[in-house]
DNA sequence: ACAATAATGTTATATCATAACATTTATTTT
DNA sequence: AAAATAAATGTTATGATATAACATTATTGT
């Protein structure tokens, strides 16, 4: 993991913040939804929900089935709480859920390491920015975007 | 389809630079992987593995299984002649196999229309150069770059 | 023609995801 | 508090995407 943060602050934080959204959307944060956010962040890489099964299994003592899982990533995701990474088939913690609609889109941006697998979110309003412009070229009125850039992360560099 | 062009026209000119290609790379481009490449480019939308088989069978007069399609699809992937589009687990054809070096990465950008499915390949080193740069300031040493973006084509927008 | 290599065929199965309906739990109304 | 309602979860089955492992066929170089 890239440890360049107190990890155990990051998932406090990350709960509050999600008890927080739901309070204020007046959804329900169940105890299975917050376990499954757990475990997302507890692991801080993108996890598939077959995983996510597994380890609600042997952790948090509760063998699901898949739709159950799939439910809970699904109420994470709609409030930006997760994020999925389509090129992994998987899911990971959204570090500001509120962060990422400029001008009306959704972005959606990672670096992902190769070796480790860390998997960091960007939120970068002037390439949201610069994306649309290139999609204006071809008069392209975006809604999404995702962009997932795989590479080397710093530690990964220096240990290699 | 957004038809901007020449349909028939652009079929032929890439069927004719995958021709070339594989020749310059010694490689087979076989009955099996050009009718594969044939029927993507007909059709210009991105599809799926499974559209394909049914397809081979269909026009092609070639029922095959799913590891036959998948190693087409995967020789062709590795040439560059088609991309895959993770966001719709689907393949469509590259307009231009060679354009997509940027500083030693491997840049993919996509423009997806949601109503007409359209989806248009973008070439823009500038693009990539940005996003080199945001994730420089985290240290991060890119290799791959996809980015979906999705939304409304300039047609759809139109009609609407 | 023969050996070596590459491509495709075949069977089985892994992996990711959802539809449809039953049951349980939480909330609201009375 | 009990009943009615709504929301969440459980359950069973299956759909959709993808690959492993090994057999056979086609192509290439000698």
């Amino acid at each position: 993991m890239n440890d360049c943060h107190d990890h155990q602050h990051c998932i406090d934080d990350a709960l509050q913040v999600a008890h927080r959204i739901c309070k204020q959307q007046d959804v329900r944060l169940t105890s299975l939804r917050e376990q499954v956010l757990l475990l997302i962040w507890q692991n801080h890489k993108p996890l598939g929900a077959y995983t996510l099964m597994d380890m609600l299994a042997e952790s948090a003592q509760r063998r699901v089935a898949p739709p159950t899982v799939y439910r809970a990533l699904e109420f994470l995701l709609a409030l930006k709480l997760i994020h999925r990474i389509n090129s992994l088939n998987a899911y990971i913690g959204c570090t500001s859920p509120q962060a990422h609609q400029t001008a009306g889109q959704q972005t959606n941006y990672f670096l992902i390491c190769n070796q480790c697998h860390d998997t960091r979110e960007i939120i970068d309003p002037s390439l949201a920015e610069k994306i649309v412009a290139v999609g204006a070229t071809d008069g392209f009125s975006p809604q999404q975007q995702w962009l997932e850039v795989t590479g080397l992360c710093q530690q990964c560099q220096v240990n290699a």
